[in-house]
DNA sequence: CATAACGCGGACTATAATGATCCGCGTTAT
DNA sequence: ATAACGCGGATCATTATAGTCCGCGTTATG
């Protein structure tokens, strides 16, 4: 299992449409349908991108989500926090303290400050997060626009169109 | 869970109790009983470690290991690659593919080249084996050997002598 | 030379996290 | 009034982790 889970890869993906789309918001449903990933477990992405400030939503019919703020402002480690909930890279057990040596009681030297090998993975941790902050969406928008066909935008609002025609054939 | 699991934790506050034993091999029974860890589980991560070059090993009784390198030698990054397997910050699942606008046949454009948030991704999990990287055994032995009073090379040796004699007690 | 302390590795179990589903409630455009 | 929304709780299946157990081959030592 990968540190960083399905659950913001799925976001990001969301928020990049979200990028294309300043008008009207888009449902969970309808972005997890078209990208061809679960409808129920996206809907539980949102509320905490929705809770960490990067989305607002509108309920109600026609209802969804859109960016809370410009691209440029949103940095991937925000995303991550979002979803992960700052979950830590490593998980000091503080080890150094069990040593049989002190028979139960440590003395103040083994366990003032923090203990070495956590915080070399601090010092990693560290170097991740700040790589994460420093790419924003604008920047993962800017390298998708340079890869996709001009043409691509117009088949994107055709297939919404189709969609929203075929809901409400179904619906007489 | 965290990413760097209990495993290295393991292997690194081994390995530096080997770093100030350079003579005879230590168990790994023994290392686990002097630390409070799980004497069984800590005999799952030394062969890793040894098919990794970093310790060496001697079966028979007194056997165990050592350190098979100069603690200079050993990075963190080494041991956690040891333990961990190259375990990946992120596993992209490729959803740049699965856009419904393909109509499950997506264009050579759209999967050309690493995914544009999978990059980002990369790019975190490189700082993060840099920093990993740039740590040395020997510079946590070095921090630890300024917090460690003088006296307490002299308990550690009395610990394991006492255990010695234990056993022998126990064999009589 | 028998024994016990070792490392080695496979099979197995328990627990927790992840990915995903389902249901019921409140809101709102049509 | 209805259906499309978001919201949140309960639940479930799968997987990874942490840990255990057992049997085998090796080797120092009495």
């Amino acid at each position: 299992m990968a540190h960083i889970t399905a659950g913001v890869e799925y976001a990001l993906h969301c928020l990049l449409w979200l990028v294309d789309s300043p008008g009207a918001p888009l449902s969970s449903r309808d972005l997890a349908d078209f990208q061809g990933i679960s409808p129920s477990f996206l809907a539980k992405v949102f509320p905490k991108l929705e809770k960490a400030g990067i989305v607002a939503s509108s309920e109600g019919v026609r209802g969804g989500y859109r960016l809370a703020k410009r691209p440029e402002a949103i940095s991937v480690l925000a995303v991550v926090d979002a979803i992960e909930g700052e979950k830590p890279l490593f998980d000091c057990q503080e080890i150094r303290g069990r040593c049989a040596a002190f028979g139960g009681r440590p003395p103040a030297w083994a366990t003032k400050g923090v203990c070495a090998i956590h915080a070399v993975m601090l010092r990693a941790e560290k170097a991740m997060r700040d790589s994460l902050e420093s790419q924003t969406l604008a920047d993962i928008a800017g390298t998708l626009e340079r890869k996709m066909p001009p043409e691509f935008s117009e088949e994107v609002r055709r297939w919404v169109e189709e969609r929203t025609e075929a809901r409400i054939r179904g619906k007489a």
